[in-house]
DNA sequence: CTCCATCCAAGTGTCAGACGATTGGCGTCG
DNA sequence: CGACGCCAATCGTCTGACACTTGGATGGAG
């Protein structure tokens, strides 16, 4: 019960939808009836209402069917918040390139076994589609494809938490490391890694799978640290 | 460019701080300054600057040496955020029980390997200390003794992501099924499988570590389950 | 009866101005 | 030299007002 009155207020309602009693979708009083509620002016509620919308705890919407409602933050939106966070812990060099893949590796690794055991045909076209020639597309395109292609393998394990978690990781990696300072042949040797993964999820080879990722992982992992120690000097 | 102006102003404010232009520690032009440089009122200011220190961007302080300053998220910012957002998943049935669960095997089981290999005398005694015996231990600090336990191990391993990312997951397990409902002989088990452990990370035995771990994420997925189909039944 | 334009009500979005509260430095007085 | 108190800077909060957005209600034209 300490602190701002903003803080207090955004830190009540936030239990509130926490413990249940606020049901997503559900419209929460408006501004002035909360007001009113906890005996603060409008601009002190407004001041916790943003604080919960950053967090995706609520959505607000203008207009007479307008208001505040409780939502459930997607996994989109765990995703983006843990990738701004992961990125400002490596620019202050808090996490090293090494932890970023070694988590890579503990999630990617057993992920394309299941992926292999478990994907649909669907999910097969988009790991294709994911694919890229890097002598034939620009470097913008191979750049996003090759995001794609794990992003797509971690959604066919059916497991949305692997995806929540791992694709913050690989956008902050390619994001520094991304389209220059690789080396010659890096893409190329990226793009065949894909295609023989591909195969083996294809072919249902978990056991494949998992050896092929291991070592595409391994030659990222290599490439990424020597990046990272030239442009660190 | 599109919206309110306080999201404009906090996605410009968050857009320097991402790109390094604004550093961690410095501090944003006091509420006048930013209302008048952006050519809006001071509550639209503070509105954007609450969205922000909801994220842990920045961190506002009172009085003359006060101010909004960049920060930098820290393990237990993340690991906070990322708990409410996987919570939230679970109560709205997005994740199972079963896909927590897998997640902590990935994570958890080589990671008591890590712990085994790396960890000092220091952590040795956090370790120890963080055992239980139900029979003489109150629910609540069985309850805290049980994640402490599994906490140390991961920080253990020396990569402050793998805390980051496993204690959301099993602190939402655990206040989902925390002090009641769990069947008799579960916390003995527990405190069984934790001193266990406790040895062989003591012995620096990593496989034995990953294997006892592996059984233990195993009774827990078993009884997790179990207690959820009741509670669901 | 249908369709369209208009108006209206309920909300949020934004601004201006004022005052309180907190903090840390500075100067005065014992 | 130290303690006390004043003061300036800054955030925290309130009030009141008005603009903007949205969706429905209203009412007239065809």
């Amino acid at each position: 019960m300490t602190g701002p009155a903003y803080a207090v207020l955004a830190g009540s309602i936030r239990a509130r939808i926490l413990s249940g009693e606020l049901v997503p979708g559900e419209r929460l009083p408006n501004e002035q009836e909360l007001s009113a509620e906890f005996g603060v002016g409008r601009s002190t509620v407004r001041e916790a209402l943003r604080s919960l919308a950053s967090q995706d705890l609520i959505q607000t919407t203008r207009g007479v069917s307008g208001g505040s409602f409780v939502s459930v933050p997607t996994a989109a939106h765990l995703s983006a918040h843990l990738e701004t966070g992961v990125a400002l812990m490596a620019a202050a060099e808090r996490v090293t390139v090494g932890q970023l893949m070694s988590l890579r590796h503990l999630l990617e690794v057993p992920a394309a076994g299941e992926a292999a055991k478990h994907r649909t045909d669907e999910q097969l076209d988009d790991l294709r589609r994911a694919e890229f020639d890097p002598s034939v597309d620009s470097g913008d395109a191979t750049y996003a494809a090759n995001q794609d292609f794990h992003l797509v393998l971690l959604r066919a394990t059916g497991n949305p938490l692997l995806e929540v978690i791992t694709a913050p990781l690989f956008r902050v990696l390619a994001t520094r490391f991304g389209r220059d300072h690789a080396p010659d042949g890096f893409w190329a040797c990226v793009a065949d890694d894909h295609a023989e993964l591909h195969d083996l999820v294809a072919a249902r080879d978990a056991d494949g799978a998992v050896t092929a990722m291991r070592r595409h992982l391994d030659h990222l992992t290599g490439a990424y640290q020597q990046m990272d120690r030239l442009s660190r000097g």
